[in-house]
RNA sequence: GUCCCCAUCGUCUAGCCUGGCCUAGGACGUCGGCCUUUCAAGCCGGCAACACGGGUUCAAAUCCCGUUGGGGACGCCA
């Protein structure tokens, strides 16, 4: 295992910090930012250390996803524990869109995000920030570098820069800049040219990663990377160095993809003057064949689990579970996941994406949450399936339920169907007898069980539900033994052409609940047209 | 190629720091059974892992070294 060792005492330096006094008495919590709301100025000059912005070692993290994409399970995830942890520390989480990737990013890409942050219930407090609007910002922190001389001019083009990786690759060498405008000494370029950071090649840089351990890079292998780009767009690695530093960013939790960045982005912070924040690396999410996640695993947007007919917690819960853990458990409230969430137990290595289990998660919580929060998320399924504006279809009590707030009878639709929905998408297509007016009988379904042999039993059953006093559970019951009997049938022989008659399936809840569901009318009125579609049956 | 990270059932993981309680625990999936008015759900049980090789030690999944394998980074992408 390497380096378990230093591991350990990277997480037990950050349980000390996590123990010391602010801890115990936390500040008053601020009023919760909405997103939309105006930028937090923070201080552009002079130089702060970021431990002067805010209160006193008050975590602060942020999720920086570039709008080049949807947002997917992989940047969920990330957010998702960048928030557990701010919010387990009553510390701030902070939105920021990295969008300086002038051909790359889209506006349709940063609705996709807050669309998908907002429906799996990952707030923020301040922001969404967005680079492009503070580029004044990254163009003064860069002249700052090169006053100081910390950074220069590179006139070296694109074309010849990837001409000479290429060779560099092909010869089996290190691509890295070879530093050839470090000594030209341009003070006022005339053409394209971009500004590079003067990184030093002595020494080390070490890191304290809250998850990894110490992780040590010679700064040998970091070359001069470009922080302003010849159109004057500040890069990655420049502009988040300065929005953390400026934001006050006292944790960095990404994925590990970015830890090779870290020993880049250090010496930023240095040389401008600010406080370096800890780190902490998370392990990626790979597909089933052990690659990175792409579309053929899943990298699908967020959104696209949320039509599947998942559940926003539950969508939470497997993906906590992928990296973290708390002993044996595996269903946690949101609640309890940040009361109990820590760097301790992230794992270290990278986890493969598990729709199977993802499925089993949302199965739990679509058993175990109030049936009134499922019948709620449930009503636009059963809208998009073609039951919530066709008013041709439905029961006039029925249309009430969908259409707003639901009410007895959507929570006792949801009672019956929970234990046999996995997504909510399975729960409104097994729901379409019960809101629709007429059924389609399955073939196969009337065929092996309404023959002409079940139509007396079938018609004494509809008389006997008919002159009921009340339609009430053991009413129905009694009725129903009262046909067995008769007839001599055992439950099964009567109970699977009831339900197909009411149904249209072989397979539906208990019969009773059934026939509850569908009210005296709708049962009785299917029962007599069970018994029309048995006398045409065949034996 | 260079640098960095990682390594327990098919998958997610507990255990590792503080070696013995590990004949390695849980969960998903899978297989078998029970329950049963169908389908589910539930319950019970089975299969299934410490990558390999060296050390250290009375004792190693746990500590050390190496090997192998996997992943990531090396952009005027983020």
């Amino acid at each position: 295992m390497g380096d378990g060792g230093s591991r350990n005492r990277a997480a037990a330096s950050y349980k000390q910090r996590g123990e010391s006094a602010p801890e115990r008495t936390p500040p008053p919590r601020q009023p919760r930012r909405r997103s939309g709301e105006r930028p937090t100025k923070f201080p552009g000059e002079p130089l702060l250390f970021s431990d002067q912005v805010g209160t006193m070692s008050e975590v602060r993290v942020r999720f920086a996803p570039s709008p080049t994409g949807y947002l997917h399970i992989g940047g969920v995830r990330t957010a998702l524990f960048n928030w557990l942890f701010a919010r387990h520390e009553h510390g701030k989480f902070i939105l920021r869109i990295e969008d300086t990737d002038q051909s790359r990013s889209t506006e349709e890409a940063i609705h996709a995000i807050l669309d998908g942050m907002k429906w799996v219930g990952l707030d923020w407090d301040e922001g969404p920030f967005r680079q492009t609007e503070r580029m004044d910002l990254y163009r003064q922190h860069a002249m700052k570098l090169l006053e100081r001389q910390q950074a220069y001019w590179c006139i070296c083009s694109a074309e010849e820069l990837e001409a000479r990786r290429k060779d560099a690759l092909a010869k089996g060498l290190a691509p890295k800049y070879d530093g050839r405008c470090r000594t030209r000494g341009i003070t006022d370029p005339t053409g394209e040219a971009a500004l590079r950071f003067m990184a030093s090649q002595e020494g080390q840089t070490v890191i304290e990663d809250l998850i990894k351990g110490q992780v040590v890079f010679d700064n040998s292998v970091v070359d001069d990377l470009i922080i302003l780009r010849s159109n004057g767009y500040p890069t990655y690695n420049f502009s988040v160095v300065v929005d953390d530093a400026l934001m006050g960013i006292t944790h960095v939790i990404r994925g590990d993809d970015h830890l090779t960045n870290t020993p880049r982005q250090i010496p930023i912070f240095r040389a401008l003057g600010y406080a370096v924040p800890r780190f902490g690396h998370l392990p990626m999410i790979l597909g089933s064949d052990k690659t990175r996640l792409s579309k053929r695993h899943g990298a699908t947007s967020i959104l696209v689990y949320r039509d599947m007919g998942y559940l926003p917690e539950a969508m939470i819960n497997y993906l906590v579970r992928l990296g973290w853990s708390y002993g044996d458990q595996e269903i946690f409230s949101v609640a309890e996941l940040i009361e109990k969430f820590d760097f301790e137990h992230v794992q270290k290595s990278s986890a493969v994406f598990n729709p199977d289990k993802l499925l089993w998660v949302n199965a739990e919580y679509i058993k175990h949450s109030e049936p009134k929060r499922v019948a709620t998320l449930l009503i636009p399924y059963l809208a998009k399936a073609g039951f919530g504006d066709e008013r041709k279809y439905k029961e006039e009590a029925i249309e009430m339920e969908l259409s707003g707030k639901p009410g007895e009878w959507m929570e006792k639709l949801v009672v019956a169907f929970r234990e046999r929905s996995k997504t909510l998408v399975e729960m409104a297509a097994a729901a379409a007898p019960y809101v629709q007016r007429e059924i389609v009988i399955e073939e196969e379904a009337a065929k092996k069980y309404l023959t002409p042999s079940i139509v007396p039993a079938l018609t004494k059953l509809a008389d006997g539900l008919a002159s009921l006093s009340e339609f009430s559970h053991a009413a129905m019951e009694k009725a129903f033994k009262h046909v067995l009997e008769e007839r001599g049938l055992k439950m099964g022989q009567l109970a699977q052409p009831v339900r197909v008659a009411l149904t249209g399936r072989a397979a539906s809840p208990g019969i009773f609940e059934v026939m509850d569901l569908l009210g005296r009318d709708r049962t009785v009125a299917r029962l007599r047209q069970g018994v029309e579609r048995a006398r045409a049956g065949r034996p």
